[in-house]
DNA sequence: AGATAAACGTGATAAAAATCTCGATAGGGG
DNA sequence: CCCCTATCGAGATTTTTATCACGTTTATCT
Protein backbone atom coordinates (compact mmCIF):
# COMPACT_ATOMS: atom_id res chain seq x y z
CA UNK A 1 0.00 0.00 0.00
CA UNK A 2 1.34 3.67 -0.60
CA UNK A 3 2.30 6.04 1.95
CA UNK A 4 -0.47 7.76 3.33
CA UNK A 5 0.27 11.45 2.77
CA UNK A 6 -0.91 13.78 5.59
CA UNK A 7 -4.08 15.32 4.31
CA UNK A 8 -5.45 11.99 3.81
CA UNK A 9 -4.25 11.18 7.69
CA UNK A 10 -5.97 13.45 9.02
CA UNK A 11 -9.13 13.21 7.09
CA UNK A 12 -8.99 9.44 7.82
CA UNK A 13 -8.98 10.50 11.41
CA UNK A 14 -11.83 13.16 11.03
CA UNK A 15 -13.86 10.10 9.84
CA UNK A 16 -13.04 8.15 12.80
CA UNK A 17 -14.18 10.80 14.98
CA UNK A 18 -17.13 11.27 13.80
CA UNK A 19 -18.21 7.83 12.92
CA UNK A 20 -17.25 6.71 16.46
CA UNK A 21 -19.55 9.79 18.32
CA UNK A 22 -22.25 9.15 15.83
CA UNK A 23 -25.06 7.51 15.73
CA UNK A 24 -24.25 5.38 12.69
CA UNK A 25 -23.31 2.28 14.70
CA UNK A 26 -26.72 1.53 15.08
CA UNK A 27 -28.66 -1.06 12.87
CA UNK A 28 -27.86 -1.40 10.27
CA UNK A 29 -24.53 0.11 11.02
CA UNK A 30 -23.79 1.49 7.65
CA UNK A 31 -22.92 5.15 6.42
CA UNK A 32 -22.85 6.81 2.86
CA UNK A 33 -19.68 8.89 1.91
CA UNK A 34 -22.44 11.52 1.00
CA UNK A 35 -23.49 11.82 4.93
CA UNK A 36 -20.07 11.45 6.10
CA UNK A 37 -19.65 14.38 3.62
CA UNK A 38 -22.57 16.42 5.02
CA UNK A 39 -21.67 16.47 8.56
CA UNK A 40 -17.51 17.27 7.74
CA UNK A 41 -17.77 19.33 4.86
CA UNK A 42 -15.60 17.20 2.82
CA UNK A 43 -16.60 16.18 -1.04
CA UNK A 44 -18.34 12.65 -1.11
CA UNK A 45 -16.11 11.55 -3.66
CA UNK A 46 -13.18 12.87 -1.32
CA UNK A 47 -14.80 10.42 1.18
CA UNK A 48 -14.42 7.30 -1.11
CA UNK A 49 -11.31 8.00 -2.22
CA UNK A 50 -9.56 8.38 0.96
CA UNK A 51 -11.41 4.59 1.92
CA UNK A 52 -10.66 3.38 -1.22
CA UNK A 53 -6.84 4.15 -0.28
CA UNK A 54 -7.13 1.97 3.00
CA UNK A 55 -8.99 -1.15 1.19
CA UNK A 56 -11.94 0.13 1.95
CA UNK A 57 -14.96 -1.27 -0.38
CA UNK A 58 -18.17 0.24 -0.18
CA UNK A 59 -21.61 -1.41 -1.43
CA UNK A 60 -23.59 0.30 -4.19
CA UNK A 61 -26.92 1.74 -2.77
CA UNK A 62 -25.85 1.13 0.86
CA UNK A 63 -22.61 2.64 1.78
CA UNK A 64 -20.20 1.53 4.22
CA UNK A 65 -19.82 -0.89 7.13
CA UNK A 66 -19.34 1.57 9.89
CA UNK A 67 -17.21 -1.30 11.68
CA UNK A 68 -15.35 -1.90 8.94
CA UNK A 69 -14.31 1.34 8.44
CA UNK A 70 -13.49 2.10 11.84
CA UNK A 71 -11.78 -1.26 12.14
CA UNK A 72 -9.51 -0.32 9.03
CA UNK A 73 -8.80 3.04 10.08
CA UNK A 74 -8.08 2.15 13.24
CA UNK A 75 -5.53 -0.49 11.83
CA UNK A 76 -3.99 2.26 9.60
CA UNK A 77 -3.16 4.61 12.15
CA UNK A 78 -2.52 2.08 14.34
CA UNK A 79 -4.77 2.66 17.18
CA UNK A 80 -4.50 -1.00 18.35
CA UNK A 81 -1.22 -0.48 19.53
CA UNK A 82 -0.39 0.95 22.54
CA UNK A 83 1.98 3.73 21.72
CA UNK A 84 3.65 4.29 25.42
CA UNK A 85 4.92 8.13 25.59
CA UNK A 86 6.50 10.53 28.50
CA UNK A 87 5.94 14.16 28.53
CA UNK A 88 8.59 16.65 28.98
CA UNK A 89 7.69 20.04 30.74
CA UNK A 90 5.04 20.10 33.25
CA UNK A 91 3.67 23.93 32.71
CA UNK A 92 -0.07 24.10 32.33
CA UNK A 93 -0.47 22.88 28.86
CA UNK A 94 1.44 20.19 30.05
CA UNK A 95 -0.95 19.71 32.47
CA UNK A 96 -3.56 19.89 30.71
CA UNK A 97 -2.48 17.57 27.98
CA UNK A 98 -1.81 15.10 30.86
CA UNK A 99 -5.13 15.32 32.18
CA UNK A 100 -6.94 14.83 28.78
CA UNK A 101 -8.11 11.34 28.65
CA UNK A 102 -9.06 11.37 25.16
CA UNK A 103 -5.52 10.35 24.23
CA UNK A 104 -6.19 6.60 25.40
CA UNK A 105 -8.75 5.76 22.82
CA UNK A 106 -6.28 6.44 19.71
CA UNK A 107 -3.43 3.94 21.81
CA UNK A 108 -1.69 6.58 23.33
CA UNK A 109 -0.85 6.67 27.02
CA UNK A 110 1.65 8.73 28.91
CA UNK A 111 3.73 7.10 30.87
CA UNK A 112 5.51 9.51 32.74
CA UNK A 113 6.27 13.44 32.74
CA UNK A 114 9.95 15.27 33.30
CA UNK A 115 10.55 18.81 34.55
CA UNK A 116 13.63 20.68 35.45
CA UNK A 117 11.75 22.12 38.43
CA UNK A 118 12.54 20.71 41.38
CA UNK A 119 9.30 21.80 42.97
CA UNK A 120 7.16 19.78 40.95
CA UNK A 121 9.24 16.65 40.45
CA UNK A 122 7.95 13.63 42.38
CA UNK A 123 4.12 14.84 42.46
CA UNK A 124 1.26 13.58 40.69
CA UNK A 125 -0.60 14.98 37.94
CA UNK A 126 -3.83 13.22 36.96
CA UNK A 127 -2.03 9.83 38.02
CA UNK A 128 1.32 10.30 36.57
CA UNK A 129 4.43 10.81 38.17
CA UNK A 130 6.37 13.65 37.46
CA UNK A 131 10.24 13.06 37.88
CA UNK A 132 13.22 14.93 37.26
CA UNK A 133 14.83 15.87 33.96
CA UNK A 134 17.95 13.50 34.86
CA UNK A 135 15.89 10.30 34.98
CA UNK A 136 14.43 10.98 31.68
CA UNK A 137 17.19 8.84 29.56
CA UNK A 138 17.02 6.04 31.72
CA UNK A 139 13.06 5.70 31.64
CA UNK A 140 13.43 6.07 27.70
CA UNK A 141 16.19 3.63 27.58
CA UNK A 142 14.33 1.24 30.03
CA UNK A 143 10.79 1.40 28.88
CA UNK A 144 12.20 1.85 25.04
CA UNK A 145 9.89 4.76 24.87
CA UNK A 146 9.51 6.12 21.24
CA UNK A 147 6.99 9.03 21.36
CA UNK A 148 7.92 12.48 23.66
CA UNK A 149 5.12 15.57 23.78
CA UNK A 150 7.24 18.12 24.35
CA UNK A 151 5.51 21.20 26.45
CA UNK A 152 8.65 23.75 27.37
CA UNK A 153 9.17 26.90 27.33
CA UNK A 154 10.14 28.23 23.96
CA UNK A 155 14.06 28.47 25.29
CA UNK A 156 14.72 24.66 25.74
CA UNK A 157 12.46 23.03 23.25
CA UNK A 158 15.40 22.69 20.49
CA UNK A 159 18.09 21.24 23.42
CA UNK A 160 15.47 19.11 24.74
CA UNK A 161 14.48 18.12 21.56
CA UNK A 162 18.21 16.73 20.77
CA UNK A 163 18.72 14.86 24.23
CA UNK A 164 15.89 13.10 23.44
CA UNK A 165 16.32 12.33 19.89
CA UNK A 166 20.09 11.43 21.36
CA UNK A 167 18.28 8.52 23.60
CA UNK A 168 16.25 6.64 20.88
CA UNK A 169 13.29 8.63 20.53
CA UNK A 170 12.16 8.50 17.06
CA UNK A 171 8.41 11.35 16.87
CA UNK A 172 8.35 14.30 18.57
CA UNK A 173 4.81 15.77 19.36
CA UNK A 174 6.31 19.49 19.91
CA UNK A 175 3.73 21.82 21.15
CA UNK A 176 6.85 24.33 22.54
CA UNK A 177 5.89 27.51 20.26
CA UNK A 178 8.91 27.24 18.30
CA UNK A 179 10.01 25.46 15.40
CA UNK A 180 11.73 22.25 16.60
CA UNK A 181 14.67 20.30 14.02
CA UNK A 182 15.77 17.27 13.68
CA UNK A 183 17.30 14.82 11.87
CA UNK A 184 16.03 12.53 9.03
CA UNK A 185 13.82 9.60 10.41
CA UNK A 186 12.49 11.55 13.26
CA UNK A 187 8.88 12.89 13.48
CA UNK A 188 7.81 15.87 14.43
CA UNK A 189 4.94 17.54 14.39
CA UNK A 190 4.87 21.23 15.13
CA UNK A 191 1.15 21.92 16.99
CA UNK A 192 1.79 25.75 16.68
CA UNK A 193 -2.01 27.35 18.15
CA UNK A 194 -0.45 30.56 17.29
CA UNK A 195 -0.81 29.66 13.27
CA UNK A 196 -4.64 29.11 14.07
CA UNK A 197 -4.33 32.89 15.05
CA UNK A 198 -3.27 34.46 11.65
CA UNK A 199 -6.29 33.00 10.17
CA UNK A 200 -8.74 34.34 13.21
CA UNK A 201 -6.80 37.96 13.26
CA UNK A 202 -6.78 38.75 9.57
CA UNK A 203 -10.79 37.56 9.32
CA UNK A 204 -11.43 39.92 12.01
CA UNK A 205 -9.56 42.62 10.52
CA UNK A 206 -10.85 42.47 7.30
CA UNK A 207 -14.41 41.49 7.67
CA UNK A 208 -16.66 39.28 6.58
CA UNK A 209 -16.27 40.10 2.67
CA UNK A 210 -15.32 37.00 1.13
CA UNK A 211 -16.69 36.15 -2.39
CA UNK A 212 -20.73 35.47 -1.66
CA UNK A 213 -20.69 32.97 -4.60
CA UNK A 214 -22.09 30.71 -1.95
CA UNK A 215 -24.26 30.49 0.69
CA UNK A 216 -23.16 27.43 2.55
CA UNK A 217 -21.42 27.30 5.90
CA UNK A 218 -17.86 27.92 6.27
CA UNK A 219 -15.73 25.80 8.24
CA UNK A 220 -12.11 25.87 8.54
CA UNK A 221 -9.58 23.50 10.59
CA UNK B 1 -5.35 43.27 -2.92
CA UNK B 2 -6.62 39.54 -3.44
CA UNK B 3 -7.79 37.75 -0.22
CA UNK B 4 -4.90 36.26 0.93
CA UNK B 5 -5.42 31.99 1.37
CA UNK B 6 -5.17 30.32 4.36
CA UNK B 7 -1.81 28.84 3.91
CA UNK B 8 -0.55 32.25 3.14
CA UNK B 9 -1.22 33.59 6.01
CA UNK B 10 0.13 30.67 8.37
CA UNK B 11 3.42 31.72 6.67
CA UNK B 12 3.47 34.66 7.11
CA UNK B 13 2.77 33.88 10.70
CA UNK B 14 6.04 31.54 10.89
CA UNK B 15 7.91 34.06 8.84
CA UNK B 16 7.04 36.99 11.96
CA UNK B 17 7.49 34.69 14.72
CA UNK B 18 10.96 33.95 13.08
CA UNK B 19 11.64 37.14 12.81
CA UNK B 20 10.44 38.28 16.05
CA UNK B 21 12.74 35.80 17.94
CA UNK B 22 15.77 35.75 15.67
CA UNK B 23 18.90 38.35 15.73
CA UNK B 24 18.21 39.79 12.64
CA UNK B 25 16.98 42.52 13.95
CA UNK B 26 20.72 43.73 14.42
CA UNK B 27 22.39 45.95 12.02
CA UNK B 28 21.86 45.56 9.01
CA UNK B 29 18.50 44.36 9.58
CA UNK B 30 18.20 42.69 6.68
CA UNK B 31 16.77 39.20 5.69
CA UNK B 32 17.46 37.31 2.36
CA UNK B 33 14.33 34.67 1.03
CA UNK B 34 17.26 32.08 1.38
CA UNK B 35 17.78 32.81 4.99
CA UNK B 36 14.09 32.49 5.87
CA UNK B 37 13.53 29.34 3.26
CA UNK B 38 16.40 27.68 5.03
CA UNK B 39 15.75 28.34 8.75
CA UNK B 40 11.75 27.37 8.34
CA UNK B 41 11.85 24.91 5.52
CA UNK B 42 10.44 26.52 2.60
CA UNK B 43 11.12 27.05 -0.31
CA UNK B 44 12.93 30.77 -0.85
CA UNK B 45 10.79 31.03 -3.94
CA UNK B 46 7.49 30.61 -2.05
CA UNK B 47 8.76 33.61 0.58
CA UNK B 48 9.45 35.96 -2.21
CA UNK B 49 5.74 34.97 -3.75
CA UNK B 50 4.28 35.43 -0.05
CA UNK B 51 6.06 38.90 0.64
CA UNK B 52 4.93 40.29 -3.03
CA UNK B 53 1.53 39.16 -2.22
CA UNK B 54 1.64 42.01 0.71
CA UNK B 55 3.09 44.19 -1.26
CA UNK B 56 6.93 43.92 -0.19
CA UNK B 57 9.64 43.95 -2.23
CA UNK B 58 13.03 43.44 -1.76
CA UNK B 59 16.39 44.86 -3.29
CA UNK B 60 18.88 42.77 -5.23
CA UNK B 61 21.73 41.17 -3.34
CA UNK B 62 20.62 42.59 -0.06
CA UNK B 63 17.31 41.24 0.65
CA UNK B 64 14.36 42.85 2.99
CA UNK B 65 14.51 44.99 5.46
CA UNK B 66 13.09 42.98 8.39
CA UNK B 67 11.66 45.81 10.07
CA UNK B 68 9.73 46.59 7.11
CA UNK B 69 8.64 43.03 6.26
CA UNK B 70 7.31 42.82 10.17
CA UNK B 71 5.37 46.04 10.06
CA UNK B 72 3.78 44.45 6.80
CA UNK B 73 2.89 41.40 8.40
CA UNK B 74 1.60 43.25 11.32
CA UNK B 75 -0.75 45.20 9.04
CA UNK B 76 -1.81 42.38 6.93
CA UNK B 77 -2.71 40.40 10.05
CA UNK B 78 -4.60 43.13 12.12
CA UNK B 79 -1.89 42.30 15.22
CA UNK B 80 -1.78 46.14 15.14
CA UNK B 81 -5.53 46.37 16.53
CA UNK B 82 -6.51 45.14 19.43
CA UNK B 83 -8.92 42.29 19.40
CA UNK B 84 -10.63 41.34 22.35
CA UNK B 85 -11.99 38.07 23.13
CA UNK B 86 -13.91 36.00 25.60
CA UNK B 87 -13.17 32.78 26.61
CA UNK B 88 -15.57 29.74 27.14
CA UNK B 89 -14.93 26.81 29.83
CA UNK B 90 -12.30 27.24 32.41
CA UNK B 91 -11.07 23.45 32.29
CA UNK B 92 -7.59 22.82 32.43
CA UNK B 93 -7.11 23.96 28.36
CA UNK B 94 -8.97 27.22 28.97
CA UNK B 95 -6.71 27.93 32.10
CA UNK B 96 -3.71 26.81 29.98
CA UNK B 97 -4.73 29.44 26.94
CA UNK B 98 -5.34 32.40 29.85
CA UNK B 99 -2.46 32.12 31.37
CA UNK B 100 -0.25 32.13 28.17
CA UNK B 101 1.34 35.51 27.87
CA UNK B 102 1.71 35.15 24.04
CA UNK B 103 -0.96 36.49 23.01
CA UNK B 104 -0.17 39.89 23.83
CA UNK B 105 2.25 40.67 20.66
CA UNK B 106 -0.42 39.62 18.42
CA UNK B 107 -3.19 41.76 19.75
CA UNK B 108 -5.41 39.34 21.26
CA UNK B 109 -6.69 40.29 24.79
CA UNK B 110 -9.00 37.94 26.48
CA UNK B 111 -10.70 40.14 28.48
CA UNK B 112 -13.65 37.71 30.03
CA UNK B 113 -13.62 34.12 31.04
CA UNK B 114 -16.84 32.04 31.35
CA UNK B 115 -17.79 28.91 32.95
CA UNK B 116 -20.85 26.87 34.13
CA UNK B 117 -19.32 25.61 37.19
CA UNK B 118 -20.34 28.16 40.04
CA UNK B 119 -17.17 26.74 42.27
CA UNK B 120 -15.09 28.42 39.30
CA UNK B 121 -17.35 32.03 38.88
CA UNK B 122 -16.18 34.90 40.95
CA UNK B 123 -12.52 33.69 41.25
CA UNK B 124 -9.97 34.72 38.97
CA UNK B 125 -7.46 33.05 36.58
CA UNK B 126 -4.56 34.41 35.29
CA UNK B 127 -5.94 37.65 36.06
CA UNK B 128 -9.12 37.09 34.35
CA UNK B 129 -12.56 37.26 35.64
CA UNK B 130 -14.74 33.98 35.60
CA UNK B 131 -18.09 35.13 35.03
CA UNK B 132 -21.38 32.86 35.32
CA UNK B 133 -22.64 31.78 32.02
CA UNK B 134 -25.53 33.89 32.28
CA UNK B 135 -23.57 37.11 32.18
CA UNK B 136 -21.71 36.48 28.88
CA UNK B 137 -25.00 37.50 26.73
CA UNK B 138 -25.12 41.12 28.22
CA UNK B 139 -20.89 41.17 28.09
CA UNK B 140 -20.34 39.95 24.52
CA UNK B 141 -23.51 43.40 23.71
CA UNK B 142 -21.73 45.57 26.16
CA UNK B 143 -18.26 45.33 25.12
CA UNK B 144 -18.47 44.47 21.47
CA UNK B 145 -16.87 41.49 21.33
CA UNK B 146 -16.36 39.76 17.93
CA UNK B 147 -13.91 36.51 18.90
CA UNK B 148 -14.85 33.79 21.48
CA UNK B 149 -11.95 30.95 22.21
CA UNK B 150 -14.07 27.50 22.81
CA UNK B 151 -12.70 25.50 25.64
CA UNK B 152 -15.48 23.32 26.63
CA UNK B 153 -15.75 19.94 26.67
CA UNK B 154 -17.15 18.39 23.58
CA UNK B 155 -20.84 17.97 24.36
CA UNK B 156 -21.57 21.67 24.73
CA UNK B 157 -19.69 23.18 22.42
CA UNK B 158 -22.18 23.26 19.47
CA UNK B 159 -24.68 24.67 21.44
CA UNK B 160 -22.33 27.58 22.77
CA UNK B 161 -21.39 28.26 19.61
CA UNK B 162 -25.02 28.75 18.81
CA UNK B 163 -25.20 30.71 21.69
CA UNK B 164 -22.32 32.97 20.86
CA UNK B 165 -22.82 33.16 17.24
CA UNK B 166 -26.93 34.60 17.92
CA UNK B 167 -25.15 37.20 20.12
CA UNK B 168 -23.10 38.93 17.61
CA UNK B 169 -19.62 37.06 17.55
CA UNK B 170 -18.05 36.93 14.49
CA UNK B 171 -15.47 33.59 15.43
CA UNK B 172 -14.96 31.07 17.61
CA UNK B 173 -11.61 29.37 18.08
CA UNK B 174 -12.70 26.09 18.66
CA UNK B 175 -10.50 23.64 20.81
CA UNK B 176 -13.27 21.65 21.99
CA UNK B 177 -12.33 17.96 20.40
CA UNK B 178 -15.45 18.43 18.01
CA UNK B 179 -16.61 20.22 15.04
CA UNK B 180 -18.56 22.99 15.39
CA UNK B 181 -20.94 24.53 12.62
CA UNK B 182 -21.69 27.87 12.17
CA UNK B 183 -23.58 30.23 9.54
CA UNK B 184 -21.53 31.81 6.28
CA UNK B 185 -20.18 35.06 7.42
CA UNK B 186 -19.10 33.61 10.40
CA UNK B 187 -15.53 32.29 11.11
CA UNK B 188 -14.46 29.06 13.00
CA UNK B 189 -10.97 27.79 13.28
CA UNK B 190 -10.99 23.98 14.83
CA UNK B 191 -7.75 23.49 16.80
CA UNK B 192 -7.94 19.76 16.93
CA UNK B 193 -4.83 18.45 18.53
CA UNK B 194 -5.61 15.16 17.98
CA UNK B 195 -5.28 15.56 14.16
CA UNK B 196 -1.63 15.81 14.96
CA UNK B 197 -2.17 12.62 16.78
CA UNK B 198 -3.33 10.51 13.57
CA UNK B 199 0.47 11.64 11.67
CA UNK B 200 2.38 10.42 15.13
CA UNK B 201 0.20 7.04 15.24
CA UNK B 202 1.16 6.66 11.50
CA UNK B 203 4.71 6.80 11.85
CA UNK B 204 5.56 5.09 14.85
CA UNK B 205 3.02 1.95 13.56
CA UNK B 206 4.74 2.29 10.05
CA UNK B 207 7.94 3.00 11.00
CA UNK B 208 10.74 5.20 9.39
CA UNK B 209 10.41 3.86 6.49
CA UNK B 210 9.94 6.95 3.49
CA UNK B 211 11.35 7.15 0.51
CA UNK B 212 15.44 7.62 1.01
CA UNK B 213 15.37 10.57 -2.12
CA UNK B 214 16.37 12.84 0.22
CA UNK B 215 18.80 13.28 3.08
CA UNK B 216 17.18 16.75 4.70
CA UNK B 217 15.67 17.19 7.37
CA UNK B 218 12.04 15.79 7.61
CA UNK B 219 9.69 18.64 9.50
CA UNK B 220 6.02 18.89 9.33
CA UNK B 221 3.62 21.42 10.09
C1' DA C 1 33.78 51.99 -14.69
C1' DG C 2 33.07 47.31 -15.74
C1' DA C 3 32.95 42.60 -14.27
C1' DT C 4 31.03 39.57 -10.92
C1' DA C 5 27.87 37.38 -8.20
C1' DA C 6 24.20 37.40 -4.79
C1' DA C 7 19.66 38.16 -4.50
C1' DC C 8 15.29 39.56 -6.42
C1' DG C 9 10.55 39.15 -9.37
C1' DT C 10 7.84 36.54 -12.03
C1' DG C 11 6.17 33.63 -15.81
C1' DA C 12 6.33 28.67 -16.79
C1' DT C 13 6.08 24.14 -15.05
C1' DA C 14 5.32 20.39 -12.01
C1' DA C 15 3.12 18.19 -8.20
C1' DA C 16 -0.58 17.65 -5.09
C1' DA C 17 -5.26 18.01 -3.85
C1' DA C 18 -9.95 18.50 -4.82
C1' DT C 19 -13.83 17.99 -7.78
C1' DC C 20 -16.48 16.43 -11.75
C1' DT C 21 -18.37 12.84 -14.77
C1' DC C 22 -20.21 8.74 -15.76
C1' DG C 23 -20.75 3.74 -16.23
C1' DA C 24 -21.51 -0.14 -12.88
C1' DT C 25 -23.84 -2.18 -8.91
C1' DA C 26 -27.37 -3.39 -5.89
C1' DG C 27 -31.68 -2.72 -2.88
C1' DG C 28 -36.66 -1.78 -3.21
C1' DG C 29 -41.24 -1.20 -5.43
C1' DG C 30 -44.49 -2.50 -8.92
C1' DC D 1 -38.88 -10.36 -12.48
C1' DC D 2 -37.58 -5.94 -14.11
C1' DC D 3 -37.23 -1.17 -13.74
C1' DC D 4 -35.75 2.75 -10.90
C1' DT D 5 -32.58 5.22 -8.40
C1' DA D 6 -29.21 5.84 -4.64
C1' DT D 7 -24.69 4.80 -4.24
C1' DC D 8 -20.28 3.33 -5.49
C1' DG D 9 -15.41 3.26 -8.14
C1' DA D 10 -12.39 5.35 -10.78
C1' DG D 11 -10.71 7.97 -14.85
C1' DA D 12 -10.68 12.85 -16.44
C1' DT D 13 -10.46 17.52 -15.22
C1' DT D 14 -9.83 21.56 -12.56
C1' DT D 15 -7.91 24.09 -8.91
C1' DT D 16 -4.48 24.95 -5.72
C1' DT D 17 0.12 24.79 -4.14
C1' DA D 18 4.96 24.38 -4.71
C1' DT D 19 9.08 24.53 -7.53
C1' DC D 20 11.93 25.70 -11.42
C1' DA D 21 14.16 28.72 -14.72
C1' DC D 22 15.72 32.83 -16.13
C1' DG D 23 16.18 37.75 -16.92
C1' DT D 24 16.92 41.96 -13.82
C1' DT D 25 18.75 44.57 -10.05
C1' DT D 26 22.38 46.07 -7.04
C1' DA D 27 26.48 45.87 -3.86
C1' DT D 28 31.38 44.80 -4.05
C1' DC D 29 35.92 44.22 -5.97
C1' DT D 30 39.60 45.48 -9.04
Amino acid sequence: MAQLRRVVLERLMRYYRFLSESSFKKPPQTVTSAQIAAALDIDATQVRKDFSAIGLLGIGRVGFDVCEVCRAIRVQLGFDQQHDAILVGTGRLGTALLAYSGFERYGLRIVAAFDFDREKTGSEIAGCEVKPMRAMKPFIRKHDIKLAILTTPRQVAQKLADRLISTGIKAIWNFAPTRVTVPSGVLVRDEHISLGLSEIAYHLTHGTEREPESDSQRQVS
